[in-house]
DNA sequence: TTAAACTTTCAATAATTATTGAAAGTTTAA
DNA sequence: TTAAACTTTCAATAATTATTGAAAGTTTAA
């Protein structure tokens, strides 16, 4: 296969997982080229490679910094803004987790939290189904959480980093 | 709050973070009805419940089952078909994670392992970048394969079942 | 100041995905 | 067989989500 084939490869395949894990189909594109990119693009670039507009670029630019996986250069001399993406698969992965359980885990163990306190009759096969269910996908939820607080600071934590050197 | 307001909100929670996680909102709102039923429902219930269609409780309840979450049920001397859904968090979490990755990560892996075979000029720095990513990628994608993999064969092994209690 | 070079916004529109509901299909009991 | 009781299918439509592109905004150099 050509260099550049194999390239469009990548971000269809890369673009299509992120869209099956609720990512927009875009970003997670702009994100694959960038990471095959040994140098920083430009908007203008970014637009013409994936025949995409500016607003698109520009709004899918601002997300990939905002979820910490893209960051803005600016090269001496030039107006223009440049974008790189980190090339290191852990922080990528690591950044990901973080944003999503912020995004997204938290609030769900928030609801999960104050349904757990919801008292009713313990002789109602409702109520107590209900409460079981509520408190065990809460437990789930929160171990889960505390996991990737752990995995997060991983650094930090002799366990974890010995077991990511085994993912590197 | 009332278990009906509480119910309620639970559904749409659920709902929610299936939908934020490329899960259809419809399929994850009916599975959480069904994880908070003492008793299977059936078709007709799940439509009232939830205010749709035949045809959505059909589909949905079909992907359900497909994806191992929800068992039909039949009850003697009756004609129509019940819902069950089995109420291990565990279980729960290893069905998901399951699905998922038959679904979308063997995929990926597949064109990735392609990806890497790309042959190119080990001095151009595109070349450089595009492989090293992609098999960067890779490792990542295969060690969550594997670890996955003993995941779902935790039962068997002494090391995950341990962890696991942990989590119940 | 001005104007060129760039970025951002956002209403309109396109594309995608989910849902409906009626018709067709299937199963069972008699 | 038949018909009642149920399930499934799928074209039409609705709802949601993503994208465009032009206008407005910002920054910089001179």
């Amino acid at each position: 296969m050509e260099l550049a084939a194999a390239k469009l490869k990548f971000i269809e395949a890369w673009g299509k997982l992120g869209s099956e894990w609720g990512i927009n189909r875009t970003m997670a594109q702009v994100h694959a080229l960038l990471l095959i990119s040994p140098e920083a693009l430009t908007t203008e670039e970014i637009m013409k490679e994936l025949s995409i507009s500016r607003g698109n670029a520009n709004m899918t630019l601002r997300d990939l910094v905002g979820w910490g996986l893209v960051e803005k250069q600016h090269k001496a001399g030039e107006r223009k803004e440049y974008f790189y993406a980190d090339k290191d698969t852990w922080n990528i992965a690591r950044q990901v987790a973080k944003e999503r359980r912020k995004r997204e885990l938290d609030p769900v163990l928030k609801v999960l939290e104050e349904l757990t306190n919801v008292k009713g009759d313990a002789k109602d096969p409702e109520f107590k189904t209900f409460s079981k269910s509520v408190k065990d996908i809460n437990k789930l939820a929160k171990n889960v959480d505390k996991t990737l607080d752990t995995m997060l600071k991983a650094e930090e934590n002799w366990f974890w980093s010995s077991i990511f050197k085994l993912f590197k």
